[in-house]
DNA sequence: CCGGTTTATTTCAGCGCTCAAGGGAACGGC
DNA sequence: GCCGTTCCCTTGAGCGCTGAAATAAACCGG
């Protein structure tokens, strides 16, 4: 085994504050989403995008790569947000393996509730905490990470950060 | 309901490539674990803490508030580690409501084994990819964020940090 | 066609977490 | 001393997720 090379002390304090406070940031977000919409972000997602889909209907693959998760994951997700009635599976009629998500009346009506909230949760733990040249830093430091990780994975980058877009606003933003 | 000020184009790109890279680094990061040391990053991190305490033993409510997690939380995690063989309750003389979690040698074991590959996960999926300038800013708007976050929540700055440095590696760093 | 592969989705077991509830020990005013 | 409160920790149900296996339909070379 080669010569290990620990973090130096300025790296220590970089690496825990990122970790801390990108850990806090979630929770807060998530806890206050969970408050406001009763559900977690990654359920916010999923009606975002169906929200800007044609016909506010998407493939359950297309959902789970634009999401960046499992068809099982998805599977489930689409499954507890059909018993909550904010989404209705319908078979698909060109191939009969797949199934469309649609999002419901009900499902529009909650997250148009809950998007602006989640807005204002977003801009007070973030973007208002931040320097103009702070916000400018975040960005590119993120776009490095992002472009090495979804390298790592054979992932479409674009695919990443289209998707997650959406875990902001609906689609009338 | 006062006017919405949706994300702008800028402010947009910039809240989806932070979100993206901060999930997609987590993500990694707990896979090359899980991988390496069969842990999720939570249960590495509380080893971690035990290994530095003296005699290797913590209070399980030290432990919960080190970590920022729940009594329950921690109750369980320990529980799991326990089944493990990597940790063992020590019931405490002073106080019999109190019990220690206790690291056990093959828990130590465990945990030096792990330590450097998990170091180099970091190192390769974050300080690697950011120059001496990113890192500095990184730095400053996670200590930003960090301070704002913690303020909110009535916790101690100090504490949370120190406790997720542990996050890196063991004792004899 | 037919048989094997690929694609789309679900199912199941199990993990880590949260939240609400509870037991048991210590503390503190009366 | 006693009773209520507080503190420490555990329990149990349920949620969101993962990974592996299963089902079932579509595709495709022979």
């Amino acid at each position: 085994m080669s010569e290990i090379r620990w973090l130096d002390d300025d790296e220590q304090r970089t690496w825990r504050a990122f970790l801390s406070a990108t850990r806090l940031l979630w929770a807060q977000l998530d806890r206050e989403l969970q408050a406001e919409a009763a559900m977690p972000n990654s359920y916010y997602a999923i009606l975002v995008l169906l929200s800007e889909a044609p016909g506010r209907a998407l493939r359950m693959n297309d959902l789970a790569t634009a999401t960046q998760s499992s068809p099982s994951r998805m599977s489930h997700a689409i499954g507890r947000l059909e018993k909550a009635g904010w989404v209705r599976r319908e078979s698909c009629p060109n191939d009969r393996r797949g199934w469309y998500a649609k999002l419901t009346e009900e499902g529009l009506a909650t997250l148009e509730a809950a998007a602006p909230k989640h807005l204002l949760s977003v801009r007070a733990h973030l973007f208002d905490q931040l320097s103009r040249d702070q916000l400018r830093q975040l960005r590119q430091i993120s776009e490095v990470l992002l472009s090495h990780l979804s390298s790592l994975e054979g992932v479409d980058e674009e695919c990443v950060t289209a998707a997650t877009a959406a875990a902001v606003a609906p689609a009338e933003l």
